[in-house]
DNA sequence: TCCATTGTTGTAAC
DNA sequence: GGTTACAACAATGG
């Protein structure tokens, strides 16, 4: 699942071999993935620079030199592959994009189809529905803009960990990765936390992003970088996905419950409940 | 057959 | 009545 690491790791891969290359052509192969008319789509697109690649929460946008910027969000399985046009397309393979100057094509592969792409007018961008309503970036956000994000508010710290409206590009590995870092419990009252728990989660969140970006993101399910490469901080998981497995820092037994209808993995020992 | 997963949407509940 | 919670939805594989 692609959260902000991921989509980093991503952007990073892209700006590096795409910045100046013009895209030749573009081919529809699954029209479902591409949210607006396909050839509204490929006559925004096609014949222009790439001149930028750049992250917003979970989202990637590419800018484009004719002021068309590309959005693209990766939903739970999608990935951007570069690769030589004479390879085999996968049956996963749903847009292609060829490059001029290069012996590469961009492949978008997305094997559960929930991901989303389409153009826009770059000066639009402050107009966009998907971006307008995000929260600010975890990994710049400042201790007072972190701590008013939670004042006034009820609920769970975790669902509002999740929600892209109050904070961009978390998803559930690393909300429940940096509450355990943070010795929080995922059904913590929110209006329960004081300010100096909240700035060590900050702290954490941060340091838990910037170790799994260095690790070049999780791949659990399918997540591969553009050069089909795939990351390693799955291995560094305190908690995710270790259900019944020893609590790393005092052994007992994780545990796995539903919060949001999302499995959330916790230790009950470590990650007290206050009220 | 059912469960897992994402963000969004509509609706129920508090 | 604003905020929160949850079911449903999209698609597919295990």
């Amino acid at each position: 699942m692609p959260e902000l690491p991921e989509v980093e790791t991503i952007v990073r891969g892209l700006r590096k071999t795409l910045a100046g290359k013009k895209i030749k052509d573009v081919n529809v192969i699954f029209p479902g993935i591409v949210k607006q008319n396909s050839r509204h789509f490929k006559k925004n697109v096609e014949k222009s620079k790439i001149i930028r690649v750049r992250r917003r929460g979970k989202f990637i946008l590419v800018d484009l030199s004719n002021e068309t910027t590309i959005l693209a969000h990766l939903g739970m399985t999608g990935s951007f592959l570069l690769r030589k046009p004479s390879a085999a397309l996968n049956k996963h393979d749903h847009l292609v994009l060829k490059l001029d100057k290069t012996q590469k094509e961009l492949i978008y592969r997305d094997l559960r189809k929930f991901g989303k792409i389409k153009s826009f007018g770059t000066s639009l961008e402050e107009k966009l529905p998907e971006l307008k309503k995000l929260g600010p970036e975890p990994l710049n956000i400042s201790p007072s803009d972190f701590v008013n994000l939670f004042t006034k508010r009820k609920g769970r710290i975790k669902s509002a960990l999740l929600n892209q409206q109050i904070f961009a590009g978390l998803g559930n590995i690393y909300t429940d990765e940096s509450l355990f870092e943070a010795k929080i419990h995922p059904l913590q009252k929110i209006d329960r936390l004081n300010p100096r728990a909240l700035e060590t989660l900050r702290q954490t969140i941060q340091k838990v992003l910037k170790k799994a970006i260095k690790a070049g993101g999780s791949s659990i399910e399918n997540y591969y970088n553009v050069d089909g490469e795939i990351g390693s901080f799955q291995l560094q998981h305190k908690v995710y996905g270790r259900e019944g497995l020893p609590c790393k820092r005092c052994g007992i037994r994780i545990k796995r419950i539903k919060i949001s209808q999302r499995s959330s993995y916790f230790c009950p020992r470590c990650q007290v409940l206050h009220n």
